[in-house]
RNA sequence: GGCGCGGUACCCAAGCGGUAAGGGAGAGGUCUGCAAAACCUUUAUGCGCCGGUUCGAAUCCGGCCCGCGCCUCCA
């Protein structure tokens, strides 16, 4: 039974969609003003692993994702860069996109901008000016809070403590109470803006996702994710907006990313601690290790960030590398051994178990490792039979296709690798492994270890066998 | 101040009333020409602190200490 942590009732609840099989889901995407940060891959990993579970239990996935390409932030860096807004923004939302399939980060059905919104955004302004929960000043149009009852349902934040004049931003647009939010930014000089049904002007933050939320996927939303700190007020915000409209929930179920810290500080750019994807790789981590990481932690608890992290992430990664090596490399007696099928038989229902659980990723881990030891060990005790590999490397798959940290398949890594420049081709490697084998017969083990050591230069593990010699490229 | 999350071995981390998963790192061992990989043993009589409930608590209750987040369009 899956399980998720709802953020609106702060409870654990039995997920049931609206329509049987079938889940509805949106995650509020990045704005798209600089590189995205770790921070924000985390919201997006773990959105991933939410689509892939609910895609492998089964359910018929429409998910939709936006991208926040008109606002203060991608006003001001545009024109900081000297370049038109929509240029900008594009230049960014492709960098995300590249940024995410590093990480194996699935697709939602839907990616949509809010540049391509506007009308409809102006569209439920005016039908919320119809319904009286609106007023204006100075062209711009104003949500009042008051007139929404649920106001604070989701974040359970009391706003009568928060009054007039106290704590409220300097912002340039008058608010009638502190609380109100913008719906409708009035036009203002060297910004860009539009001619829409409730006059010139561009959209606040908040409705392009209750708009393109609902827009694509109905008055009703089976899961609304996004990080933390969207719960109040963006998330909030939405759901004013929506269920004013329509008079009914606007999602059924809220699913909140935690954050992540670095070295145990919170990221800044002052601290130094501030990573785009882009720094990690640069660094030489791989994205392997970095989504291994980013996945390791369930994603309601504070995630530690570190260098160390992704080292140990790394080795994780090695070790299943090496296991799955020794599943398709080694030579078995043919037959099955019972014990190991029975155990990779109760894989699947133990894994499926963990992500069930609101997604415990630690565990579902930990399941994997436990199957792998028990292999190993069989394979040592030379207990392991040719019949258990294929069951075997189907739970390495599975876990994987939620993962996404291994290749998907050695032909396919070689192939890869294949291509990468400066990289020994196989036939180049064989040969160098054929001379390493004569010095070895001849006995010249410095000779011997020296070749290897080139090979492992190049990137190219070898492991010597009573069998003779297998090798495999590193990641 | 309000709301919320968390403190489990050297590091990461599961565990949600029945006697501490898993990964990484370290130490010792097996195997090996040497490695690598793998396996075995080992590293928390104790889960922030103090009380309480219970046959039994890391898990429940009360109090306290510490870290972090949100309450400012920062995922």
């Amino acid at each position: 039974m899956l399980r998720f942590q709802n953020t609106l009732s702060g409870k654990v609840e039995e997920f049931v969609p609206l329509t049987k099989g079938q889940v509805r889901m949106y995650t509020c995407g990045p704005t798209v003003y600089d590189f995205a940060h770790i921070g924000n891959f985390r919201t997006f990993v773990f959105c991933d692993i939410l689509r892939r579970h609910l895609r492998l239990s089964g359910y018929q996935l429409l998910h939709v994702m936006n991208l926040t390409d008109v606002d203060d932030k991608t006003i001001n860096n545009s024109r900081a860069a000297g370049l038109p807004l929509a240029e900008y923004t594009q230049r960014y939302s492709e960098a995300f996109l590249e940024d995410c399939q590093r990480l194996q980060i699935e697709r939602p059905e839907k990616i949509v901008r809010a540049t391509d919104h506007i009308q409809d955004m102006a569209h439920t302004i005016r039908l919320l000016e119809e319904k009286g929960f609106t007023y204006r000043r100075d062209n711009s149009i104003y949500y009042s809070i008051e007139k929404f009852p649920g106001y604070g349902k989701l974040s359970k934040i009391d706003l009568s403590g928060i009054r007039s004049g106290a704590r409220v931003d300097q912002d340039e647009y008058a608010k009638a109470d502190a609380r109100d939010f913008v719906l409708w930014k009035a036009p203002k000089p060297d910004e860009p803006f539009w001619e829409t049904e409730v006059g010139p002007g561009r959209p606040g933050w908040h409705i392009e996702c209750s708009v393109m939320a609902t827009k694509y996927l109905g008055d009703t939303l089976d899961i609304h994710v996004g990080g933390t700190d969207l719960a109040f007020p963006h998330h909030e915000n939405e759901i004013a907006q929506a269920e004013a409209l329509t008079g009914k929930t606007f999602s059924r179920y809220w699913l909140h990313c935690e954050h992540l810290v670095v070295e145990g500080q919170k990221m800044s750019k002052s601290l130094g601690n501030f990573y785009t994807l882009r720094d990690l790789l640069g660094k030489g981590y791989s994205a392997a290790a970095i989504r291994y990481l980013l996945a390791a932690v369930p994603y309601r608890k504070q995630l530690n960030f570190t260098m160390d992290g992704l080292r140990q992430a790394a080795a994780s990664i090695e070790r299943l590398e090496n296991f799955r090596f020794r599943m398709t490399t080694m030579p078995f007696p043919e037959g099955e051994n019972v014990e190991i099928a029975a155990k990779a038989a109760a894989f699947p229902e133990a894994f499926q178990n963990a992500l069930d659980d609101d997604l415990n990723t630690a565990q579902a881990m930990g399941v994997l490792f436990e199957l792998v030891r028990d292999a190993n060990t069989s394979i040592d005790a030379g207990q392991f039979r040719k019949g258990n590999i294929t069951a075997i490397l189907k739970c390495l798959d599975r876990w994987n296709e939620i993962f996404q940290v291994l290749p998907a398949s050695e032909a396919g890594n070689e192939t890869d690798k294949k291509t990468v420049e400066g990289t020994l081709s196989d036939t180049d490697v064989e040969q160098k492994l054929q001379d390493r084998r004569n010095a070895r017969k001849a006995r010249d083990f410095a000779l011997a270890d020296r070749i290897r050591d080139e090979l492992i230069a190049a990137g190219i593990l070898v492991e010597d066998t009573a069998e003779g010699a297998r090798w495999r490229r590193k990641s």
